[in-house]
DNA sequence: TCAAAAGTGTTTCTCTTACACCCATGT
DNA sequence: ACATGGGTGTAAGAGAAACACTTTTGA
C-alpha cells in the first residue's frame, strides 16, 4: 500500500509559445495541479475533478504520461497530459488555491519536487505526438484560421514551418476543413476559418517533415531510450 | 492508499515470431510477472526483484509502459517492458512459481484479468520504438550476424525487409559494426558477425521506412490517441 | 498609401523503393 | 553437385524542401 498521487501538466499556446498551467497553495511555492487518489477512484477521474475543482477547466481530454515514484518509493505519482485552447479557459482558483498562472514553457518559476521534471517530458510529449496525431486542434478553440494552427505548430516544434506547404499539407490531409467563414481583426487581410475535419492524419506521409523538425528539436531525446 | 502493483511483459524473438514470457502459479491460470510493490522500494527496484525470483532473468533493461487501474480503482498496475535476448536466458521458475514458458505473441494461453490488454500494449510499443530506437539491439546477443538482424526486425514489425536496403541502412547508420570474426552454423556461407555501434539510430532518416511499416502494421493505433 | 497578414505553384533534389545474381560453406 | 544462407549495386519514381509575389483589409 502506497499513497498513489495524480499531477497534470496542462498545455496550451500564447504570444506563439507554448506556455504550462501552474498553481500557488497557501505558503507554498509553485507546483501542477494534482491530488491525492483516494481508493476506489480511477486515476483519470481524480486527475480531472482536481482539475476542475483546483483549476476550473473542466472535461478536457487527458492522456497519462508517466508514473514517477516520490521520496524512494515512498509514494507514486501518475502524471497526465492535457492540451486545452488557452484563450478559451477562464481560470478559477479552487478552494485553498491562492493563485492559478499561466507561465512559458521555459520561463516558469521554480517549483515544488520534481515538478520541473514532469512538465519537460510532458512537453516532450506533446512534441513527439506532433508528427502524428492532430494535437494542435486540442490547442485551438473550434474554429481557426490556418495562420493560427501553424502557429501552434511551430510553438510546439520550436521550429518554424514553410507556409506554403503546411497549407498544402494540412489540406490535403483533410485533417481542416474549411468553414466558409472568415475573420478579420486588425490589418492585414482576413482569413478563412477552418474546423477540424476528422481527416486521418497519419495516412498523409507528408506529415513526416514534421517528424523531421522533431528529431532536430532540443530535448527530443527524453522519449528514446 | 493503495495497493500498487507492478507486472513485467517480456519480450524476446524465436523463430522469426516474438514470444513473451509467462508463468503459471499453484492453482491459477497464466500470468506475466509481477508483485506489488512495497512501500520504500522503487517501481523498478520491484519489477527487477520480482523478475528475477520468479523467472531467473537477471538485470536486464526496463522500461515503464503504462498505468493501469485494477478494479475500478482499488489499486494500480504499473507495466513494464522489457527486452531480452530469448535464446540465451535461462529460465529458472523461482518459489511458488509452477512453470515459466515463452508463448509466441499471437498464440498465448487465457490470461488472467487483463494481461491480456497489457501484453498488446508492450507489443504495440516495442513495434512504434522500433522506427527510432535500436529495439533490435537488445533482443539479441552480444554479437549476431546482419541476417538475424533482420530477422528480428521482421518478427516485430511483422513485415518483410528488403535485404539489400536493410543492410545499407543499419550500416550506414552506424547502428551496428563488424566485429571482423564470422560465423558458420549449418550449410551457407559463413555470416559475418557485427556488435551495437553505438551509432545514433534517429540521425540516419532512411529508418523511415520502418516507420512506414509501422504506420502499416495491424494494431498501431493504440499507441496514437 | 502604407503596414500587415493571407493566400498561392513550381522546381530541384534527396530519399525510397524495387529488383537479380554470385559467393562461400556444409552435406 | 546441390542446397542453403550471405552478400552486393543501380535505376526509376515519389516525396520533401526551398523559393517570391499578389491580394485584401485596417489605420
Amino acid at each position: 500500500m502506497k499513497p498513489v498521487r495524480t499531477e497534470i501538466v496542462v498545455i496550451g499556446v500564447r504570444e506563439r509559445r507554448t506556455h504550462a498551467l501552474l498553481l500557488r497553495l497557501p505558503g507554498s511555492v509553485w507546483a501542477l495541479p494534482g491530488v491525492d487518489v483516494p481508493a476506489g477512484t480511477t486515476l483519470e477521474a481524480a486527475a480531472l475533478s482536481a482539475l476542475e475543482e483546483q483549476t476550473g477547466i473542466r472535461g478536457p481530454h487527458l492522456e497519462q504520461l508517466y508514473t514517477f515514484d516520490r521520496d524512494g518509493g515512498a509514494g507514486v505519482c501518475v502524471a497526465h497530459l492535457c492540451l486545452v485552447a488557452l484563450e478559451r479557459q477562464a481560470l478559477a482558483p479552487g478552494p485553498g488555491v491562492v493563485e492559478v498562472r499561466w507561465f512559458p514553457m521555459d520561463d516558469h518559476p521554480p517549483l515544488a519536487g520534481d515538478a520541473a521534471a514532469v512538465l519537460e517530458y510532458g512537453r516532450s510529449r506533446v512534441r513527439a505526438k506532433a508528427a502524428y496525431a492532430p494535437i494542435a486542434l486540442q490547442l485551438l478553440p473550434e474554429s481557426f484560421t490556418l495562420g493560427e494552427l501553424q502557429v501552434v505548430y511551430e510553438a510546439v516544434l520550436d521550429h518554424d514551418l514553410d507556409t506554403r506547404n503546411f497549407r498544402r499539407d494540412v489540406l490535403q490531409a483533410g485533417i481542416v476543413e474549411a468553414t466558409g467563414a472568415s475573420r478579420a481583426d486588425g490589418p492585414g487581410r482576413p482569413a478563412g476559418l477552418y474546423r477540424s475535419g476528422g481527416g486521418d492524419f497519419q495516412v498523409l506521409a507528408r506529415e513526416r517533415r514534421i517528424a523531421r523538425a522533431i528529431a532536430r528539436a532540443p530535448g527530443s531525446d527524453a522519449l528514446r531510450r
